[in-house]
DNA sequence: GGTTGGTGAGCGAGCGCTCAGTCGGACAAG
DNA sequence: CTTGTCCGACTGAGCGCTCGCTCACCAACC
């Protein structure tokens, strides 16, 4: 992965580790054209998959040419971590944005898992995409996704803990609550990758509704 | 997916609509070539994915040379469509060789369970690799993977569907049976692509436990 | 206003290489 | 000689990435 000759990034001598080569550009349209890289490459991959997709069709679907594109990536993997980067950023900020906060106990769990589905079935494309191209990832890059997928489950470990606390919910022990909590996350992701078997028989609502049932049903 | 010109295949114009050209040849060595070169594609496939793999590598470490892996096998897409075939088939094997007949409805489930997570534990490489590879696989043969899944599926959906009927399980209707057996499948394939979060903490054995009572928990 | 020189975003032909798939021939058995 | 099996050098398409170049824009100077 080696920087470009032509950028020879005269500023800070090691400061970002990752997150490409930050150069001496506007960083305004730095970001923007990542942000076009991303938008294209994400409409790309999920429609053919990370390795059948060229660097050139990103660049062409972004607007601009090969050139330009390496002109803000360093490689074609640097493109999927940003694609994951942003993916996660975006799920996690659509669940934060529509978290009822005043709620409590077994409430706001409910709530939660009600958020947590409909932005998985919002975005189940995005999120197949995850599941099968994290492992192109290079390492470095695949712990920032499982990071972000503890994060997420601890959202939902925290929530059944402190709904223990209230006692609105039964009492746990520390590994059911962990359990549980990635048993949400997964049936989130279970709509996204069972859509073939499931839609046709029921609707995102009636999933919601169950799923519900289910683990509430357990902890009452 | 051009097939080759020395093997015109001039047998039956068109019986084997999939299936590989099964030419004129020792059947015998057939499938024992293919097993080969499926248990060297699964082990390569495994640790680099399908698209890092090379068909070289799979002849090398199949035992002989490309020349003679294109004998066996018309493309690289072909060797994926036999190894998920092969991983599918040794699932399914694997359950069915172990599922007790005699019990019945709850029983029946709670055996199926285990078995099936079991299974899930031993074999979680291969079906990561089902998950991750699955859409790099021709139209046709992906259609083939997921009736696999359907079929398992129905397994449970019949167990519980039979629990209900002998009154050891609670009434329930299609569309409970549905989900519910879709979440045991696909609880068992969390083991697999969460074990870097779980089982730190947690045992298979203690895994199997909890998720059996969540599941029973809810049809009593 | 016109000229000049500097700057850097953008370009795309093409380099270097990889890799799926081919083919002509070697070799052994019948 | 024929047939079945195997070999591996060879081919050519296609890919990631590079780099010499263009050109719009701006500021300085006449």
């Amino acid at each position: 992965m080696s920087p470009r000759a032509r950028a020879p990034k005269a500023a800070p001598p090691a400061a970002e580790a990752r997150d490409i080569p930050t150069e001496v550009k506007d960083p305004g349209l730095v970001t923007r054209r990542r942000r076009q890289i991303v938008d294209a490459a994400v409409r790309l991959f999920i429609a053919k998959g990370f390795h059948k997709t060229t660097t050139r069709e990103i660049a062409k679907a972004a607007g601009f040419s090969i050139g330009t594109l390496y002109e803000y990536v360093v490689s074609k993997e640097d493109v999927l971590y940003l694609v994951c980067q942003a993916i996660h950023q975006e799920v996690e900020e659509r669940i934060r944005a529509r978290l009822p906060q005043a709620s409590h106990g077994a409430m706001a769990l409910e709530a939660a898992m009600e958020v947590y589905f409909t932005v998985c079935d919002e975005m189940s494309d995005h999120i197949l995409l995850i599941y099968q191209e994290t492992k192109s990832l290079p390492k470095e890059a695949m712990r920032f996704v499982l990071a972000h997928e503890q994060r997420l489950t601890d959202l939902f470990a925290d929530l059944i803990r402190r709904g223990v606390e209230d006692y609105s919910l039964r009492p746990l022990n520390h590994a059911e609550i962990g359990l549980l909590a990635h048993d949400i996350a997964v049936l989130g992701h279970m709509w996204t990758f069972r859509r073939w078997a499931l839609s046709p028989r029921l609707s995102l609502a009636d999933y919601i509704g169950l799923q519900k049932e289910l683990i509430l049903g357990q902890l009452r």
